[in-house]
DNA sequence: AATGAATGAGCCTTCATTCAT
DNA sequence: CATGAATGAAGGCTCATTCAT
């Protein structure tokens, strides 16, 4: 009885991570406004209707692959080391950690988007939109603290650890639109420029620190 | 007749415009997709076939929107002032006044980011989407410019002022979608930090200038 | 007052016919379906409302057209002269006028087929159909006078002059809808050769008349 | 499980064949530009939106009404028979067959002037204009063949049964319209006087070959 | 006579969702 | 669990017509 049982929900929940990765694969392909429950279902091989046996709506479906993209977000940031003792080579391996996630994971950047543009047909949006943020939060706290570790008081972390990931976000959203083309730059550059000049304002032990004028206008 | 005419074409600009406060409102509301016809209609007391009269298409209202919206954000910068002179200043006002501008009036940013916002641009006309493009950079230049008169080759002026509007536009984001209070930053304060520290940086005049490490963690 | 009344008679009578006029080139260009009176009145340089001063509706032009369309086949009709006594050429020559009228001007064609595949929306139809009726017999008549003329009895002549009129009506109408290409047939030649057998049976003095075997196959 | 499976396809192609059904007595009613999807939903008994579970589009549904017309028109004209080695009765046998059916089913000669009907066949596809048709052209080879039979050459062959095309389509659109009881006259008597006259002429077997001249203007 | 605003019905189509089977 | 039929609301848009001016 309970062996079947739980050969029945690890058949679901495979089932059920089945048609995420279809939904996933469509919506990279047409977008969130684009993609239709009957296009997940095909692209997973079923009809319509069967999608409600795993999920309660298509706002479910966006919120499971949204949490799921926020968990390999986290991975990806958990997973990025720096030398021990050296934080501010381990603030700018954090950073270039979830920023690089986002820069070449286009979809995943859609998917926050979509949520902060207001989705929220059905009211789950509370539950994921706190759920988002706690995530989001969780996965930029390594910056925080590889600031308060160079020495910032908490206050100043948590100012510059925003200060960081608006600079950031604004970068992907250029480079998300195109628009950044239009000022004939890279974001990926920028980024790496603003955290330089973060590790650099804040670091003792930053090279180049004491030459901030020589290379004032390199990349 | 001639009175008559311009009665009449008087008329026709006010329920034009009428039209289009409507349609801001459910476009800020819904979303340039979630936005329908009918509500725009309904919204301003019309019959949806009724606002053919005044636009092309869906899409063309949306256009004038924009570029109305575009138009009032470049008054805005090129109204701000700054003593002659004083490159410095010139480039924290000019970066204020765009800033102000979209912090002061969320539902033009709201416009600005659909366009944005599906990801890619899609479903603009090319034309629109140039338009927007033009009109943008024309309210960006003279941070460049002042950049520039501080003293930066043009190739490192566009980078900064690039940076300069991720930034911005980054923290208008956060703002926006409240994540600021995430971070319990306020974005006004975290933009004009760095201002500051770009003025700071290249402009040699700039007050402050000689001891960075004091107000290192001030607003 | 009687002067000014039929002045403006007049004047009125002009403006009508310039609607006509342009209504017939949006029948022409969009088909019967697809002119809308919008674009009627562009193309007469009116707006939509004003048309209602000149026509009821819609189908009204339509039928002034329709009317104005017959008049012009019954006045080629007319016009189509054949030696006097020699009824087997005025046989052709009437039935080549009103072939002709139709093959020439394929859109009045239209007009006559698109009153037959049932338009009506309005009631007004009948009378229309009336007044297609009897000037569309007016302008077939012709053809059956010369059957009688060549000495058919008024039966025989009335069921000759239907058949050729069914004849050129198939074969307009595959031309018209260039089914005929598919038969590798030109409608006209056709045309031709089922009136000259027709004489050719009838009539008494036509030449070839003995020798029908010769030239069996030949157009 | 197969006899579900078999049971459910026969339901869905009953079901299909009943919108079907409507659709034909809406397009013949209203024609096919007149026919609305919701009209044909409603005969049938249907919301809108169930129409495309069955049909991709409007034009899909007239696609199938007009191919399966043509389907009927074939084997009637496949099923009519003639004494072998008679090749006039043949020809006589099979234009009868094309005739009959569409003179005892206006409705399919709606089906297929609607192709026909705004002049060109417009906002039909490519394909389905084809598919009538090499369908049509099957259906009106064995005249051509039972000419051939006669004797004639290929090209007069061609031409005769072009002719023998025209002159019962032109009846028929008589017949339909009613236009033909203005002439006094009955579609099928005339074109029976039409078969026999080409049988006459082309058939040295034919009986009555040797006195054409009294019977000159019997039905 | 003419305008231009406005209506209201209609168009084809898409879609998330429900439900009997 | 899965299907496939069906719904009902909505979407952008067109159009003949009316009417105050």
């Amino acid at each position: 009885m309970e062996l079947r049982q739980q050969r029945q929900l690890a058949m679901s929940d495979t089932r059920r991570a089945h048609v995420l990765d279809a939904a996933r694969r469509v919506f990279a392909d047409k977008g969130v406004e684009g993609a239709s429950i009957r296009e997940i279902a095909r692209e997973a091989g079923y009809t319509a209707g069967a999608l409600y046996s795993y999920f309660d709506s298509k706002e479910a479906i966006y919120g499971a692959l949204l949490a799921e993209s926020l968990d390999r977000l986290l991975a990806e940031v958990q997973a990025a080391r720096a030398p021990k003792g050296q934080p501010g080579q381990a603030l700018a391996a954090k950073a270039q950690a979830w920023f690089g996630f986002y820069a070449s994971h286009p979809r995943d950047l859609d998917l926050g988007f979509y949520l902060v543009n207001g989705l929220a047909p059905h009211g789950l949006t509370h539950e994921l939109d706190r759920a988002l943020n706690e995530r989001l939060l969780e996965a930029l706290r390594p910056c925080e603290q590889a600031l308060e570790d160079l020495g910032l008081p908490p206050d100043a972390a948590a100012r510059e650890n925003a200060a960081l990931f608006a600079h950031g976000m604004g970068l992907l959203l250029l480079k998300h639109t195109g628009r950044i083309r239009l000022f004939g730059q890279a974001a990926e550059a920028l980024f790496a420029q603003y955290v330089d000049r973060l590790v650099e304002r804040f670091d003792p032990a930053a090279p180049g620190r004491t030459l901030p004028q020589r290379d004032l206008f390199a990349d």
